[in-house]
RNA sequence: GGCCGGGUGGCGGAAUAGGUAGACGCGGGGGCCUCAAAAGCCCUUGUCCUUACGGGCGUGCGGGUUCGAGUCCCGCCCCGGCCA
C-alpha cells in the first residue's frame, strides 16, 4: 500500500529515539506527582496477539497522556515466565524450558516495542530470573514462619493432563480450566497459603475499590460469606450412637421443619452411618456418584474454548497457547451417556435427632450436597429449600412449613419472607428474629453455635512441575519440615534433568537435587520437589517493579510506597477472581509479616477489564488457529494505525468481533493518519512560535521548552515535504481577520480539546478518536473554504485564511493524537518545530472554557413532541423570546393551524415544545 | 434457576442530567481529476410514500410515566458472561 509518508521507517526511527533517550524511565525520587499504570504482565507465548496489542495500547495512551499532564509515571513491563507450555515443549522437543522461554520473551518484547508502547525497560522482571526466584522463596519462608503457609494432607484436584494438582479456582465444571481434562480427587500432602484468614478483609474492603462492579460481585461470590449456625445432630441407635453429625445452615429459623438430614457422598461419616442393611446400596450410590462426577459433566463442543483458558487477551499465567496435547478420549456420544442419573440419593439406615423437638429423622446420602462447602452435611427443610423440596417429593419424605407463604402461593418451597409457624417458641416471629432466637437456643443448650461460613478455601500452591519456583524447604526424617537457610537461596532447579511424560516431576528424579543434608541435624534429608503455582509469582510482581534492583529484600517498602498503590491496573476479565484475589491477599499478608510496611493494603485502586477479541463467535487464540497476527499490520498499515483501530472500533470494555470488514477499518485509520500528515505538512514553518504561545496562554504555563524555527516568516507557498507532490490546499498568503469560518474553527478546536481530554479520562477512546477526526475534518473544511489573498489571486466569494489559527488547530490536533498515534505525531512535530522538538514532552493542551459556548445555537421547535422546525438563536435567549420565536415560525404556524395551544415548554436555547389540543 | 451485562442503519458504533436518534468510521451509490487506473477531492446513503415541497414510520416486543422516552417504570422475548 503506497502511503503519503514512509510509515515503517518513521515508526522505526522513533522507536529507536525513544529507547535511546530513555524517555519513560523514572526513579522513585522523581519530583513529579507519581502515577502507576500497569498492564497485567504476560505469559510469554511468542509474538504479541491482538489481545496484547489492545491491552498495551490502552495502557500506553494513559501513560503518554499522564506524562504530558505532568505526572511522573511508572510504566514497567515484565514476563510471567514460569508455566506449563515451556515444560510441555521441553517434553516434546527436548529444548530446555529456559531457552524456550527466553526466545518467546524476545519475540513478545519485540512486538511490544514495535507497537511503540513505552516502558521503563530497566525494570523488566522475568519470574524465572534467579533473583526473582530468590525473593519469591524469601517471601514463602516468611509466610511459613508467620503460619500463613502450611503443609497438609488434603483431598486435591489432580489433573491427569497437566499431571499436577490444581487449585479449586482452576477447576471449572469438574475439568481442568487449562487442559479441559476431567479432574480426579486424590489425597496428597500439599502446601497451602492461608488465604481464608483474610476472607473478611478481602470481602469487606472490596467496597472501597474503583473496580468494575461485576468483578467485585464475582469476588464476593467466590469468597461466599454466609451467616448461620452449626448444629450437632446426635446419631441414634447403631454403632454410631453418641456421635453427632454436624451440619451447617444459613436458615436455623427453619429447624422445626427439618425432616431429614443429607450428607455428601464423600463425607467421612458415610461408612459409619451406613447400616448393615443399607451398606451395599450406599456403597453403590457413592461409587456411581464418583463416576458421575467424571462423566456427567456436560461438554458441548462450544464449551471447549471456554475451558481451555488458552486465549486470554491479557496474561498472568492464563495463557497456555499451544498447551498440552490432550487426547480427548471421550467422543461426543459418550459424554451424554449417564447424564440421566435417576437415583438422587440413598438412605443410610441411620437416624439423627433434631435437637429442637427431639424428633428422629433419617440421614440420606444425596447428590446435591458437596463436601467442599460448609460441613458437607445439611439439615434438609423441604418446605423452605428448593432442592430439599425436590428430593423430598421424589422420596416421599414429609414436608413441614415453618414460614407462612403468601395466600396465593401454590406448590413448592417458599424461600421468601413470612411469619414463623409450626415452630414452637419461634412462632409469630419474622425470619430474622427467628434466626437470632434459634441460634441463642442452640448455644444455650450446647447443641450448636453461631457460625460464619465461607466458600473460599485455602490456596493450594503445590505443583508437581519443573518449570516453576521451587519451594525452599527440606524434609528431614527427624526434624520434619526445615526451611532452607536464607543465605542458601535461591534454590534453583538443576538444568540437567530429563523431561519425560511420566507424571512425576523431573525434580523428583534428580538425585543430586533431592538428596541433601538436613540444615538442622545434618542427617540425610530430602529436598521438597514441589514448585509453586505461578500465581504466586504474579501476586507481588507489581511491588517488585517499584524497586527491582534491590538485592537485600524483595523491595524496599519506602520506595514501593512512593508508587503504590497501582493507580490504573489493566487486564482481562478472565482474571477477575484468581489473580486479583491472590494479589490482594499477598499485599495484605506481606504487610502483616513485615515485608511491606506502610503500603496501602489494597494494591490496585482502579481496575479496568478490557473486552476480548473474538472471531466467528469464539475467542481468538493460537489454539483455535484463528489468530490474526498483528505483525501483518505493522507492515501494511503501521503501528499507529493499528493502535488507532483498537481505540476506535468500540468501547474498550466490549468484546470485539474480528470480521472481513475489520481490515477495512484498519485501513480507514491509516487513511485518517495520512490525512493528518497532509494537513500538517502544508506550509510547514509558518508562525510556529505564535501558535504555541496562543495555545499555552490559557493556563499560563510555559509549554514550549524549545524554540522551534519560531519565525513568523510569512513565506506563502511552501509545498516542501509532501510525498505526493500535490498541494490540495491552495494557500496564497496570510491574513488574520476574524471571519465566521475562523470563529467556527476556533470553537471546534477548543471543544475538541475539552472532549478528547474528558473522553480519555473516562476510557471513551472511541469517541476521542472520533472527535480528533472531526477536528481534522474541520481544519480541512476551513482550508478548503478559505483563500489567502496573495496579491494576484483572490476568490471573492471566500473568506481569508488565518494562518496562525490554522497552525494552532493543527498543533492541537497533533497534541491530542500524540498518546494515541505516537510515531506520526512525533515525526510531524519534529518537522514543524525542529530536530530537538519532542511532542511527548509538550504539555497536554488546555482549552478556554469561554470558547466552548457557541455564538448561536440551533433551537429545536416541537409541536406535541414532534420536531417541526430548527431555528438559529442567541444562546442567551430568554424563555419568552424563545416562545415568541417558536410561535412565529411559519412551519410551526402551519402545523398548529387553528388548534388550541394548551401549554408551551420553553427551554432555550435547546428546545421549545408547543402542546396543542388536537381537534377530533 | 440466581445475579450481571447487552439488543440502535447494510456493518462497527454515537447520543456523558429525560430534550434534534444514527456523531465518527467502514461499506454502497453518483460525480470531479486522469488517456486510463490507483490515490485524492466533492455530493449522497435509516425506511416507506411523494415528480417535488413535504410527510408517515423508526432504537428487540407489549404496556406505562411524561409536554417530550434509545434513556425512567412494569411485563415479556432473544443474545453474552459469571455462579449454581
Amino acid at each position: 500500500m503506497a502511503r503519503v509518508y514512509d510509515v515503517q521507517s518513521i515508526e522505526k526511527k522513533w522507536q529507536e529515539i525513544w529507547a535511546a533517550e530513555h524517555s519513560y524511565d523514572i526513579d522513585s525520587t522523581d519530583p513529579r506527582p507519581p502515577k502507576y499504570v500497569l498492564c497485567m504482565y504476560p505469559y510469554p507465548s511468542g509474538k504479541a496477539h491482538q489481545g496484547h496489542i489492545r491491552n498495551y495500547t490502552f495502557g500506553d495512551v494513559l501513560v503518554r497522556k499522564y506524562v504530558m499532564q505532568g505526572f511522573g509515571v511508572l510504566s514497567p513491563f515484565g514476563f510471567d515466565s514460569f508455566g506449563l507450555p515451556a515444560e510441555n515443549a521441553a517434553i516434546k522437543t527436548g529444548e530446555h524450558p529456559r531457552s524456550f522461554t527466553d526466545a518467546r520473551i524476545e519475540e513478545l518484547k519485540q512486538s511490544v516495542i514495535s507497537l511503540g508502547a513505552m516502558y521503563d525497560w530497566r525494570r523488566e522482571i522475568r519470574s524465572h530470573d534467579p533473583q526473582y526466584i530468590k525473593w519469591n522463596q524469601v517471601i514463602f519462608l516468611r509466610l511459613l514462619q508467620a503460619g500463613l503457609a502450611y503443609r497438609a494432607m488434603a483431598p486435591v484436584n489432580w489433573c491427569p493432563g497437566c499431571r499436577t494438582v490444581l487449585a479449586n479456582e482452576q477447576v471449572v465444571d469438574g475439568r481442568c480450566e487449562r487442559s479441559g481434562d476431567l479432574v480426579q480427587q486424590l489425597d496428597l500432602e500439599q502446601w497451602f497459603f492461608r488465604i481464608t484468614k483474610y476472607a473478611d478483609e478481602l470481602l469487606d474492603s472490596l467496597d472501597q475499590l474503583d473496580w468494575p462492579e461485576r468483578v467485585k460481585i464475582m469476588q464476593r461470590n467466590w469468597i461466599g460469606r454466609s451467616y448461620g449456625a452449626e448444629i450437632d445432630l446426635p446419631v441414634v441407635g447403631g454403632e454410631s450412637e453418641g456421635i453427632s453429625l454436624r451440619v451447617f445452615t444459613t436458615r436455623p429459623d427453619t429447624s422445626f421443619g427439618m425432616t431429614f438430614a443429607a450428607i455428601a457422598a464423600d463425607h467421612p461419616m458415610v461408612d459409619m452411618l451406613a447400616s448393615e442393611s443399607q451398606k451395599d446400596k450406599v456403597a453403590l450410590f457413592c461409587h456411581r456418584m464418583s463416576e458421575a462426577s467424571e462423566s456427567a459433566v456436560s461438554t458441548s463442543n462450544g464449551d471447549e474454548g471456554a475451558i481451555g483458558g488458552a486465549q486470554s487477551n491479557s496474561d498472568i499465567s492464563g495463557d497456555v497457547d499451544g498447551a498440552i496435547p490432550r487426547d480427548m478420549a471421550l467422543s461426543d456420544d459418550m459424554t451424554h451417556i449417564e447424564t440421566e442419573f435417576i437415583e438422587r440419593g440413598v438412605f443410610t439406615g441411620s437416624m439423627v435427632v433434631n435437637p429442637f423437638n427431639g424428633q428422629h429423622i433419617p440421614v440420606y446420602v444425596v447428590d446435591y450436597v458437596l463436601m467442599g462447602y460448609g460441613t458437607g452435611a445439611i439439615m434438609a427443610v423441604p418446605a423452605e429449600d428448593e432442592r430439599d423440596w425436590e428430593f423430598a417429593r421424589l422420596y416421599g419424605l414429609p414436608i413441614i412449613r415453618t414460614t407462612q407463604p403468601p395466600d396465593d402461593f401454590g406448590e413448592g418451597a417458599w424461600t421468601g419472607d413470612g411469619v414463623k409457624i409450626n415452630s414452637s417458641f419461634l412462632d409469630g416471629l419474622s425470619i430474622e428474629e427467628a434466626k437470632e432466637r434459634s441460634i441463642q437456643w442452640l448455644e444455650d443448650n450446647g447443641t450448636g453455635r453461631r457460625k460464619v461460613n465461607y466458600r473460599l478455601r485455602d490456596w493450594l500452591i503445590s505443583r508437581q512441575r519443573y518449570w516453576g519456583c521451587p519451594i525452599p524447604v527440606i524434609r528431614c526424617h527427624d526434624c520434619g519440615v526445615v526451611p532452607v537457610d536464607i543465605d542458601d537461596l535461591p534454590i534453583l532447579a538443576p538444568d540437567d534433568v530429563e523431561f519425560l511424560p511420566t507424571g512425576e516431576s523431573p525434580l523428583a528424579r534428580n538425585d543430586s537435587f533431592v538428596n541433601v543434608s538436613c540444615p538442622k541435624c545434618g542427617g540425610a534429608a530430602k529436598r521438597e520437589t514441589d514448585t509453586m503455582d505461578t500465581f504466586v509469582d504474579s501476586s507481588w510482581y507489581f511491588l517488585r517493579f517499584c524497586d527491582p534492583w534491590n538485592d537485600r529484600q524483595p523491595f524496599d517498602p519506602n520506595v514501593a510506597a512512593h508508587f503504590m498503590p497501582v493507580d490504573q491496573y489493566i487486564g482481562g476479565i478472565e482474571h477477575a477472581i484468581l489473580h486479583l484475589l491472590y494479589a490482594r491477599f499477598f499485599t495484605k499478608a506481606l504487610i502483616d509479616v513485615g515485608l511491606a510496611q506502610g503500603i496501602e493494603r489494597e494494591p490496585f485502586s482502579k481496575l479496568f477489564t478490557q473486552g476480548m477479541i473474538r472471531m466467528g463467535g469464539s475467542k481468538m487464540s493460537k489454539s483455535k488457529g484463528n489468530l490474526i497476527a498483528p505483525s501483518k499490520y505493522f507492515e501494511s498499515s503501521g503501528a499507529d494505525a493499528l493502535r488507532l483501530f483498537h481505540l476506535f472500533v468500540g468501547p474498550p470494555t466490549d468484546d470485539f468481533d474480528w470480521t472481513d470488514q475489520t481490515e477495512e477499518i484498519i485501513e480507514g485509520c491509516a487513511r485518517f493518519l495520512e490525512r493528518v500528515w497532509r494537513l500538517a505538512t502544508i506550509n510547514s514553518g509558518h508562525n510556529r512560535r505564535s501558535a504555541i504561545d496562543t495555545l499555552s496562554s490559557y493556563d499560563g504555563a510555559n509549554r514550549s521548552e524549545y524554540t522551534g524555527d519560531g519565525g513568523d516568516s510569512s513565506k506563502g507557498e511552501d509545498s516542501g515535504n509532501r510525498a505526493d507532490g500535490k498541494d490540495h490546499y491552495e494557500l496564497r498568503g496570510v491574513d488574520t481577520s476574524d471571519s465566521k469560518l475562523s470563529e467556527e474553527l476556533k470553537h471546534l478546536m477548543h471543544r475538541t480539546i475539552a472532549k478528547v481530554s474528558d473522553d480519555l479520562d473516562r476510557w471513551s477512546f472511541n469517541t476521542a478518536v472520533a472527535a480528533c477526526m472531526e477536528l481534522a475534518n474541520g481544519i480541512h473544511r476551513y482550508l478548503a473554504n478559505t483563500t489567502v489573498d496573495a496579491g494576484n489571486t483572490t476568490y471573492l466569494s471566500k473568506e481569508t485564511c488565518d494562518i496562525a489559527l490554522r497552525d494552532q488547530a493543527i498543533d492541537a490536533l497533533l497534541l491530542l493524537l500524540a498518546p494515541m498515534a505516537p510515531h506520526i505525531t512525533a515525526e510531524l512535530w519534529q518537522q514543524r518545530y525542529g530536530e530537538d522538538a519532542r511532542i511527548h514532552k509538550m504539555q497536554w493542551p488546555t482549552y478556554d472554557p469561554a470558547m466552548l459556548r457557541r455564538q448561536s445555537e440551533t433551537m429545536v421547535v416541537q409541536v406535541n413532541g414532534k420536531l417541526r422546525d430548527k431555528i438559529d438563536v442567541d444562546p442567551q435567549l430568554s424563555e419568552e423570546a424563545a416562545t415568541d420565536l417558536a410561535l412565529s415560525s411559519p412551519k410551526v404556524v402551519s402545523t398548529i393551524g387553528n388548534a388550541e395551544i394548551v401549554r408551551v415548554i420553553s427551554k432555550p436555547p435547546k428546545l421549545v415544545n408547543i402542546v396543542v389540543k388536537v381537534a377530533r
